[in-house]
RNA sequence: GUGGGUGUAGCUCAGUCGGCAGAGCACCGGGUUGUGGCCCCGGUUGUCGAGGGUUCAAUCCCCUUCACUCACCCCA
């Protein structure tokens, strides 16, 4: 038998109803907030990648799924899909006339990293980005999108964080100040917070050792040197999140793994998903577009897990299963002919009818039904073919009316849509 | 990339200290020659994940490999 491949998964029917319900609560929020759908490439040059998430990533290092196209040139299915809506937003110059773009994308995205819970090659996120505002007004506003999204998903156990990054003006200053402590800890650092202060200092500050922990105790808080400006931008965020009611939590240890963030930077997380606690990721990425050869236009935007938010959904949704509205019963050929054409002009008129082909006995077609949950079903044997006249059972409370054969599926129609 | 756990029927899992492969659920049929769920009776289902080795004999022991799973790393 040929297997998936490892770390990709099938999304079977079952599961389905509860994504298309994720799917239209996702969008209709999102649309109500502005947003406009666009849909990009599942591939791009290998370059767009490395640019905009980092050459030191461990995403572009070795995460990545890149190869040569018959022309030799190296393409890469994308990680994450913010690079390509810049790309697009650049490409297109949908800055022009109007700099500001609210672009939201679903779909899947490819990692090749060891699978576990929560972590799929193949995974699918729903990304949204603003470009060309400024105001910290955004960044509350889809820090309470999100939320809001959560709550109607019947979500809980799931917490906002936020921090600021800073910006090319204080950042560097508070790189140093870092770089100084961990300089004089080095000893007492585990082997890859050696390797982060190196390469990554910032991440240093969300390793989970707990003898880390204990040697930076005292390492200074990003937030004491933020520069006047990301200090205001980030107390508004705050302050707007009050307003709007949202729960949130300041936590000076969050930072993101892409390079391009600046300044707000924030995730949601549970605890109900093992080690990957992060159900959404995102952040102000003012510089990005200026770096990816567009104009100096400022970014903000996050990406939700989809297979996480799934996951966390389907325990307050359990087992939504769509039912058919008629099962047809029919015994004997002509009966079989006779249903065959009902189930079909009934499916046209927009009724899901069903029915089994193989002339199996009543009985067994009756425990079809049952079990597909149908709230009719409709029986047609021989007796209903001498009379012209079949019979509806209503399975819930066992009546049976009789239905003549002329304008039977129109009769059909209007019984069952009463229904609803 | 590193480490732990698990692979037996469609599903959940027993089992054999090496000797003909099991249960529950599901499915199919019957009890009711034309009426579902509950009940009763009967039936179908397996390369025992794959390949190799040891053995008279391997699902069981050994090696290899693949997959799943959890954790590290990292991230959504």
């Amino acid at each position: 038998m040929i297997q998936l491949i490892r770390g990709f998964k099938d999304i079977l029917p079952e599961e389905i109803m509860l994504w298309q319900h994720i799917e239209i609560q996702a969008s209709v929020l999102l649309e109500n907030f502005g947003f406009r759908e666009i849909r990009i490439p599942v591939m791009e040059r290998t370059e767009l990648f490395a640019r905009s998430i980092g050459e030191d990533t461990d995403i572009v290092e070795k995460e990545m799924y890149t190869f040569p196209d018959r022309k030799g040139e190296l393409i890469t299915l994308r990680p994450e899909a913010t690079a390509s809506v810049v790309r697009a937003y650049i490409q297109h110059r949908m800055y022009n006339p109007d700099p500001v773009q609210k672009l939201y994308t679903i779909g899947p995205m490819f990692r090749r990293e060891r699978p576990q819970k929560g972590r799929y090659r193949q995974f699918y996120q729903i990304d949204a980005e603003v470009f060309g505002v400024e105001s910290p007004l955004i960044d509350a506003q889809m820090i309470h999108m999100l939320t809001t999204l959560f709550s109607r998903l019947n979500i809980t156990d799931c917490t906002a964080h936020i921090n600021s990054l800073g910006c090319p003006a204080c950042r560097p200053e508070f790189k140093a100040a870092l770089m100084q402590k961990l300089t004089d800890r080095m000893d007492r650092l585990c082997e890859d917070c050696q390797r982060r202060s190196v390469k990554n200092p910032l991440r240093v500050m969300d390793c989970k050792v707990p003898s880390c922990r204990e040697a930076l105790t005292d390492i200074p808080s990003l937030l004491n040197y933020l520069c006047p400006d990301c200090k205001i931008h980030f107390e508004t965020v705050r302050s707007q999140l009050d307003t709007l009611q949202v729960k949130h939590e300041i936590d000076r240890h969050l930072v993101r793994g892409l390079d391009y963030y600046t300044r707000t930077a924030f995730e949601i997380q549970t605890g109900l998903l093992g080690a990957q606690s992060a159900v959404v990721g995102g952040g102000r990425y003012d510089g990005l577009v200026k770096a990816l050869g567009g104009p100096d236009i400022p970014g903000i935007g996050f990406a939700i897990g989809f297979d996480r938010l799934a996951e966390l959904a389907s325990r307050s949704m359990p087992g939504i299963a769509k039912k058919p509205n008629l099962f047809i019963a029919a015994l004997g050929n002509a009966a079989q002919l006779k249903a065959f054409e009902w189930v079909s002009q009934l499916a046209v008129s927009g009724i899901q009818a069903e029915m089994d082909m193989s002339n199996r006995s009543l009985k067994s077609q009756m425990r079809q039904a049952d079990r597909l949950g149908s709230s009719r079903v409709l029986i047609v044997g021989e007796q209903e073919l001498e009379n012209q006249s079949a019979i509806l059972r209503d399975m819930t409370d066992k009546t049976q009316i009789s239905l003549p054969f002329e304008g039977l599926v129109e009769k059909l129609h209007s019984i069952l849509n009463s229904l609803g």
